[in-house]
DNA sequence: CACTCGTGGGG
DNA sequence: TCCCCAAGAGT
């Protein structure tokens, strides 16, 4: 008797959704049925089995919306019609058509997958998940919608659409974040997988969560998983999926040197990692450490505070020192820029100044045209400014 | 594994 | 104004 079960596991190795207690072949009949009558069928990337097209849409789509990517992504096609494209373009390149869509290390794992899909795989993205998620960038999600979009390879998603119409029609009460949780959702989520009609079954999975099962006032009345759906039946779709518990706010404070020289300003190449990584700001001071840039119309009376770090200090001094002639000094009015996890409120200075002075060694400042601008990777609030600025000089 | 990493839109 | 969070991955 156990010699048959081990003879059979062994013919079949790999767990099926038949072996699943989650197993139920309706579901993804109706989701197919729905997605194929309701879904959606035109969005930029739909439509072609090109990997390199469909893993581009689902990397810029990664917690971001539709809405948003879209321009992005034609701008990309455009520019890098073919991963080869993408993968001889120089970073900085890539950094500047990426600057606005947020989580730049997508970016530079863009780049690198580009690379090594072009150097390991001629070009041409495996059909394995296994394989598409050993590259940068990709993980289980997305390397199961790449290749059951590309080649109909039959893999699981999970991103934030499959949450939430899982919680809600299996009135999962727990939050999805958490690590068990997340794990029984990938049980589900294998499970339910069809034999047949994969590309069909995972769009239908993102659209029914983008155009019905939305997180707030979702449209029950033309849901195929209507009665079938535990927060439907206790009307508790507006509790589910369950919350994240809220951590408190925390907040930062910069100042920004913003140092103007005849249409050129000084930028900083930021490091890697931390926020911004890679990208190209203005250079800043460590607010926290109740840094006050005292800016006024006169040089004279124009002073430094004490209080700031000494690392800060020296390089604000060494800036100041070398301005020469300073024409004006302006404090703009202080606004904040609001990150998923904190509150970054701004300063900056505004210093116009008679001589552009340069730098000893390395350094990764620059001075930079304004014209510039639209060419650089620069943060969102940032390249607001400085388009700003640069409208009111014409 | 809990945390980090952007931005814009909706309620 | 303020909070939530959207086609997650990397550490």
């Amino acid at each position: 008797m156990n010699k048959k079960i081990a003879v059979n596991s062994q013919l079949r190795p790999r767990k099926t959704p038949e072996d699943s207690i989650y197993f139920d072949p309706e579901f993804s009949a109706a989701l197919i049925t729905w997605q194929k009558q309701h879904g959606r069928h035109s969005l930029p990337w739909q439509n072609t089995s090109d990997a390199y097209r469909v893993w581009l849409s689902e990397i810029m789509l990664q917690q971001t919306q539709v809405t948003a990517v879209i321009p992005y992504y034609l701008r990309f096609l455009e520019n890098f019609p073919t991963v080869h494209d993408l993968a001889a373009a120089p970073v900085e390149e890539v950094m500047a058509l990426w600057a606005g869509l947020g989580y730049y290390t997508r970016a530079r794992n863009l780049h690198q997958c580009a690379k090594q899909v072009v150097e390991k795989y001629q070009g041409i993205f495996p059909s394995d998940p296994q394989l598409l998620q050993a590259l940068p960038g990709i993980g289980r999600s997305t390397a199961a919608a790449v290749a059951a979009f590309s080649y109909g390879t039959v893999a699981a998603i999970l991103d934030g659409n499959v949450k939430r119409v899982f919680a809600r029609v299996f009135g999962i009460n727990a939050y999805p974040g958490l690590k068990p949780v997340e794990d029984d959702l990938w049980l589900r989520a294998e499970a339910l997988l069809p034999k047949a009609g994969i590309a069909a079954y995972t769009q239908g999975l993102m659209d029914l969560g983008a155009t019905l099962c939305t997180r707030s006032k979702p449209d029950c009345l033309r849901c195929p998983f209507q009665q079938r759906c535990v927060a439907f039946a206790e009307g508790r779709t507006a509790e589910l999926p369950v919350r994240k518990p809220k951590s408190k706010q925390k907040e930062k404070h910069v100042i920004m040197l913003l140092l103007e020289h005849q249409g050129e300003v000084l930028l900083e190449q930021r490091p890697m990692t931390g926020i911004w990584g890679g990208l190209v700001s203005l250079p800043e001071l460590d607010g926290m450490q109740e840094a006050r840039v005292i800016a006024t119309e006169s040089l004279e009376s124009m002073t430094m505070s004490t209080t700031i770090s000494s690392h800060d200090q020296v390089r604000a001094q060494s800036m100041v020192n070398n301005f020469g002639e300073i024409k004006s000094a302006i404090a703009l009015s202080p606004f904040m820029h609001t990150f998923t996890h904190f509150k970054l409120h701004i300063r900056v200075i505004h210093f116009i100044i008679s001589r552009r002075f340069e730098f000893v060694g390395e350094s990764n400042l620059r001075w930079t045209d304004l014209k510039q601008v639209e060419q650089l990777a620069l943060p969102a609030p940032v390249k607001t400014l400085l388009q700003t600025l640069t409208a009111n000089l014409i």
